[in-house]
DNA sequence: AAGACTTGAATGAACGTTCATTCACCAACT
DNA sequence: AGTTGGTGAATGAACGTTCATTCAAGTCTT
């Protein structure tokens, strides 16, 4: 490895996660082979098994990660003082902006959101948290204008279209983005 | 084979259609083994593949099957005579019931147009069409209301959520459907 | 040269697919 | 009616491949 390569790669982990985002996005679960997965971050086979004791716990670990960024990149620039669905529009667009940006994060995002590893994902993810819906959610002000659903429902209609959008067209123009934030804003709260 | 056994099994085909189905659901694209379809399906290995030349051909086949009877299940009463609105909600709770009857095609049918492939389903799924949502935004009266989105986008808002919605609750009551489906009408539909 | 880290070929399990064989069924012939 | 022979759907053990995972050997660093 020579000085043109990565500079001793601080964060060989980082890479590997990386690496692992990329191939889901392009060849879905099945297809991100570990191999392929080592090779593109630059590190042999074995390497990625140093850092995580199987594939299932790189996914999971991969997973947080991306959750944990959206969680900051939505939350970053949002005033707490402003009306609960100003603070939802300001969220929402942050995170389609977000994921627009790294289109490849918001296809990983998902694929694991819809197979059998989501409710693994999900339960991982909350733990630490930082998801936005739910901190948003836990707000006093929040609370009583959204419908009586269910966490994971509301997030499906309130947020989660932010991600797939930016999974499947991650370059619409802004007023298309306020169109659909607002939509999603009339589908979590009442009437 | 007894009188008590399938009745001489009029259909095989749909007997290893239906058993991926169900493995789908369960344990996903992966997890979804043909060995373990045969075996549901009360067939040999083999038998699979004296109907279907592949497991992906298998996958796209059982999908076209699913979305055709959603399809037919949403179109059947609905009033051609009805406000756009009316109808839309008519056919959106009517995708809803119908999934709900039966999870198990809910999950197949999100976790495939989530995966890699998705594309392919789609275009095959197109081709023979029988799609609600692609048959309705034709029609001269709603096309004018409805915002100026892709199809894909406009399904993915419009009619999208009454399938993960049965995938992943069944048994919501009829006024939260009504309100699902007020703001997905909303989403989909200008200002 | 000892230690710590990296490596990728080797491993074994699991998968999709194949194919030699079976056998239920039917038509033809006696 | 009973017997024979032909047919092709059905079968599941076996095949070749692929993959996650391991580990003996190599390469730096100090």
């Amino acid at each position: 490895m020579t000085a043109a390569d990565w500079p001793a790669g601080p964060d060989r982990a980082a890479r590997i996660r990386r690496a692992l985002v990329e191939l889901v996005a392009e060849h879905g679960l099945y297809g991100a082979v570990m191999s392929a997965v080592a090779k593109r971050a630059g590190v042999g086979t074995g390497t990625a098994y140093v850092y995580y004791p199987s594939k299932e716990a790189l996914l999971l670990d991969a997973y947080r990660e991306v959750k944990l960024a959206i969680g900051a990149a939505a939350m970053a620039g949002v005033d707490p003082g402003a009306a609960p669905a100003d603070r939802f529009r300001k969220i929402w667009t942050a995170v389609y902006r977000h994921l627009a940006a790294d289109p490849a994060r918001a296809r990983f995002l998902v694929q694991v959101d819809h197979s059998p590893l989501a409710a693994q994902a999900h339960e991982l993810a909350l733990a630490g948290d930082q998801d936005p819906l739910v901190a948003a959610a836990g707000s006093a002000d929040l609370r009583p204008l959204l419908a009586d659903l269910e966490l994971e429902l509301l997030y499906d209609l309130g947020l989660a279209p932010a991600v797939r959008l930016a999974a499947s067209r991650p370059g619409l123009p802004d007023h298309e983005l306020e169109a659909v934030a607002g939509a999603c804003w009339r589908a979590i709260t009442h009437g």
